[in-house]
DNA sequence: CGGTCTTTTGACTGCAATCAACCAGTGTGG
DNA sequence: CCACACTGGTTGATTGCAGTCAAAAGACCG
């Protein structure tokens, strides 16, 4: 391990499937310690922003989006969350993001007192919040700085486990050629208000890339890449 | 506290003061649990992105950036920090961040480990993680869907506490008026990378404010607001 | 006072938003 | 079976906001 001076359970190890990160190592889930379980089908709403707070949730299965709205209708998406994630958290005593199902999900509740009051459920929490801030972080600067195109391809990159991230490790060389197929799960909305972009925009720079030959579209929201370097390289981050 | 059903000490009361959040209760300092002080000048770097992660930060005084880099050189300022917010927090090895001073800081440093087995480190860390990542939050809906005047309007309004939020508390019938006075502490370079702008466009922005009388500049990072709720009106919240 | 750095202002450009059609897939009912 | 509506996605034409490039105006300092 080297030039990491910590390797502790608590902050080191990568953990979970945040997009933005890229990380694959279990975590433990509030089913050990209580929780207890909900399904959801897709484009469900878990709870409203501004909505009481009541419980905390854990991302069991399938994916949902925190979002956010202002009053002329303007929408941004601020996290897409993957199994493991948590959600539900706030400072006052109202949620600030609404909660939305993108496919059917499964989800854990847990009350507030359990939490507070369980040394593991502490850990695991900052442990999944750490992660989630990482993942904000990053997409905060596709937001703040990055262009059309390269914010669509680093939304591509996030879907890749293991790539595109600091502990990118390139090309499997077990594999013949480097490509990979995608499931968006997400309408051209959706992806536009995580992107901070039109759905015009969205659709023109997925039309453009499947011109130049970086993907191929099995379907609206299922594509195919290439290759794995070509759309990272589209990302602006090397 | 209507519609309210939780009130334990983890996660309800506002805390600490992160830009987006406007809330003003005291929360622990890491002083309390052994950590060290330490001080810092203005504009000096505490680590860098990717530097190897050893400690855990807490801001005790002054004010501090955390930024990213893209390799062309385009900066993206993800956190302005204030007293109380916690930094240096990374889910692998590597801090994902810079973290900069804007100010003379006074800093408390703690050892990981130190954090790891305090269960009043831990909710105390968990507190201060919900409030950076509500304001995150916020910060995402500015940088993809808020035009250029809307998110200086919105920067002015997060150096103002217990106005703009959801807790707004409208102008104060004890004081003549409602004008208010802002130091900035940051440069126009600084506050461009924070709103996802180049410093002509804030320097623009705020030149119209002026000649639209809205604000009134002492120096150009001492800003007086003539009424908070003309600014409130243009941060595209209302 | 000149020299350097930050901020402001001006002219122009370009990227993404807007407005508007069009297309493809799906479901419904006569 | 086809006509029809409806939804989600794509493409085209045009506009406008913020970026870029360039220069002037202040601010600060030895």
């Amino acid at each position: 391990m080297p030039n990491s001076a910590v390797s502790n359970s608590l902050f080191s190890s990568s953990t979970g499937a945040t997009l933005g990160r890229r990380a694959t190592t279990q975590r433990a889930r509030f089913e050990d310690f209580g929780g207890t379980r909900r399904a959801f089908a897709a484009h469900e709403v878990v709870y409203y922003e501004g909505d009481p707070v009541k419980r905390l949730f854990q991302l069991s299965e399938g994916s949902l989006m925190l979002y956010k709205l202002l009053p002329d209708g303007r929408r941004q998406v601020v996290e897409v969350l993957q199994a493991g994630d948590i959600f539900g958290l706030a400072e006052g005593s109202e949620y600030d993001c609404t909660a939305e199902t993108l496919t059917k999900t499964s989800v854990y509740e847990i009350d507030l007192k359990k939490v507070e009051s369980s040394v593991g459920l502490q850990q695991q929490l900052t442990k999944c919040l750490i992660g989630q801030m990482n993942a904000l972080h990053e997409h905060a600067m596709l937001l703040g700085r990055k262009s059309a195109t390269e914010r669509v391809a680093s939304f591509f990159m996030y879907l890749i486990p293991n790539r595109g991230g600091p502990g990118c490790v390139g090309p499997d060389p077990e594999v013949e050629g480097d490509g990979c197929d995608l499931e968006l799960h997400m309408t051209r909305q959706e992806i536009a208000d995580y992107l901070g972009l039109t759905i015009e925009t969205v659709s023109r720079v997925i039309s453009d890339l499947k011109k130049r030959q970086v993907i191929r579209l099995e379907k609206s929201d299922r594509i195919h890449l290439r290759r794995v370097c070509d759309m990272c390289q589209i990302t602006g981050i090397h």
